[in-house]
RNA sequence: UCCGAAAUAGCUCAGCGGUAGAGCGGGUGGCUGUUAACCACUAGGUCGGGGGUUCGAAUCCCUCUUUCGGAGCCA
């Protein structure tokens, strides 16, 4: 008997196959017995009908519970009141595992309960829908890249010194070399791996020690960085936009029937893929502040003022030209106004918040050893990032996106906990 | 780290000083078209831990623990 997967049954109406897989719901009706199988691929409604399959195969449907396996054949036929939808007459059902009583029912749960149930609840609708869409948004990221001259280029995760700062860093003992720390960005290697291949990008997962509780974070977030020689903050910003643009149509070509089970707006997502807005940060405080907003210049945006920004634009903003003071000592200053640098943030619409950092790098030596003696960083540990400026510097940018920002954005849910296989948070690392 | 909320059946919650409750889930039975199916019966509890007030505490007070929501920081 030919094994098939849900999602090709329409190709097989009326021939006999089988199905392999789990039991999402089964209700009873005297003679029949309705078995919803989902298999990975999608799910479908099975019927048992007792004078068909006889005594024993029909007991043996009847006992099958919530989220047990089982091998089903049988052959599939249009639903009898819904078109363009399938069930399937079985023939003979197999049990491989009877399941035990399956914790997480039909009803609502608390977040805490799912959580601690993670292992199991990544099986419920709307958890595969996100990550169907998370494999979608990493595909289309990584194709976008390819397909515009970046090369993958991955650099470590386990680091001995900070991009930014210490205070966030996770810190283990590295053999006799002292300490080590988990990275929280690979930007600085990649600044390496330009100089050879031109064009390149890292994608995995980086590390923040933040005490940070709120719907937009995780201690370990999957990070794609891309670094560009000989590009500079203008060229930096349209590939941003035009990778974020593929990602959304991408989306709204592959995974339209999950973007259905999460009842996203898709009209929103569709309003997005336009021209992108821009406002310096200057621009954008003043508008701020003319909404009544606290901000002042010299100032980061909160998270309110983010919401503010975006309210009434379908499309994202981008956020340039940033005082120096708040943004990272990599970044170039603005030829035409020192006091600010050629850095961008990207904020998605519909109060999803910044998806995206990216700045042109400071490419001359002196300037960038004396902005890090500023900070009092500890200059020989960083003498390998120098050097770049040393040997053949170019003007070079790049920029980094939160996968699990992007896909809380594209899925449109409201925690960015559903958005990654096992979050890590403050207070959670099981399971 | 700061501010706020919560913890009662496997789950979601009600009860807020006087015998521990509902819905869902589980079990048993019924039903030939169900769609979070329905109907009947049934099992299931140290009311988060500790201390206190009271004739009497799930309920009031103190404390600890855990979790949730938000802020800051960031992607």
């Amino acid at each position: 008997m030919q094994h098939i997967l849900i999602k090709d049954i329409a190709t097989y109406l009326g021939q006999e196959i089988c199905l392999k897989g789990w039991v999402r719901n089964i209700r009873q009706s005297g003679k029949l017995v309705f078995i919803i199988l989902r298999d990975g691929s999608g799910e479908m409604q099975t019927i048992a009908f007792k004078p068909d399959l006889g005594e024993e195969a029909f007991e043996t449907a009847k006992r099958l519970s919530l989220e047990s396996s089982v091998i089903i054949t049988g052959v599939p036929k249009q639903h009898p009141k819904q078109e363009g939808v399938y069930e399937l007459d079985i023939k003979s059902v197999q049990p491989v595992q009877i399941a035990e009583e399956y914790p997480i029912s039909k009803k609502e749960h608390g977040p805490d309960f799912l959580l601690s149930n993670r292992h199991l609840w990544i099986r419920s609708p709307k958890q595969w829908a996100v990550l169907r869409i998370r494999h979608t948004v990493y595909y289309a990221i990584c194709e976008y890249l390819n397909d515009n001259d970046f090369f993958r280029f991955d650099s470590p995760i386990l680091t001995p010194n900070a991009c930014e700062g210490t205070t966030t860093l996770f810190e283990l003992d590295y053999f006799d070399e002292g300490k080590a720390y988990l990275s929280q960005s690979g930007q600085l290697y990649l600044e390496t791996g330009i100089m050879s291949l031109g064009r390149v990008y890292d994608f995995g997962p980086v590390f923040r020690a933040e005490r940070s509780k709120t719907r937009k974070h995780l201690t370990e977030f999957w990070m794609m960085d891309a670094e560009a020689a000989y590009v500079e903050h203008e060229e930096n910003m349209q590939i941003q936009e035009g990778l974020i643009r593929h990602v959304i149509r991408t989306v709204l070509t592959k995974c339209d029937r999950e973007l259905t089970i999460l009842e996203r707006d898709k009209e929103a997502l569709q309003a997005a893929d336009a021209p992108f807005k821009r406002m310096t940060h200057y621009e954008a405080v003043e508008y701020l502040k003319s909404k009544g907003s606290e901000i002042d210049h010299g100032s980061d945006l909160g998270a309110q003022d983010e919401v503010m920004l975006t309210e009434g634009s379908p499309v994202p903003i981008f956020i340039e030209r940033w005082p120096k003071e708040i943004k990272a000592f990599y970044m170039k200053r603005d030829p035409e106004n020192p006091d600010v640098v050629l850095g961008d943030d990207l904020i998605a619409p519909e109060g999803f918040g910044e998806i995206i950092g990216g700045s042109q790098r400071e490419d001359d030596h002196d300037l960038l050893l004396a902005r890090m003696q500023a900070e009092k960083m500890p200059i020989e540990d960083y003498q390998w990032f120098l050097d770049l400026r040393k040997y053949g510097s170019v003007p070079h940018s790049g920029f980094g996106i939160g996968l699990e920002r992007l896909v809380t954005w594209m899925s449109g849910i409201h925690h960015i906990r559903e958005t990654i296989p096992f979050p890590r948070m403050i207070y959670r690392i099981y399971p």
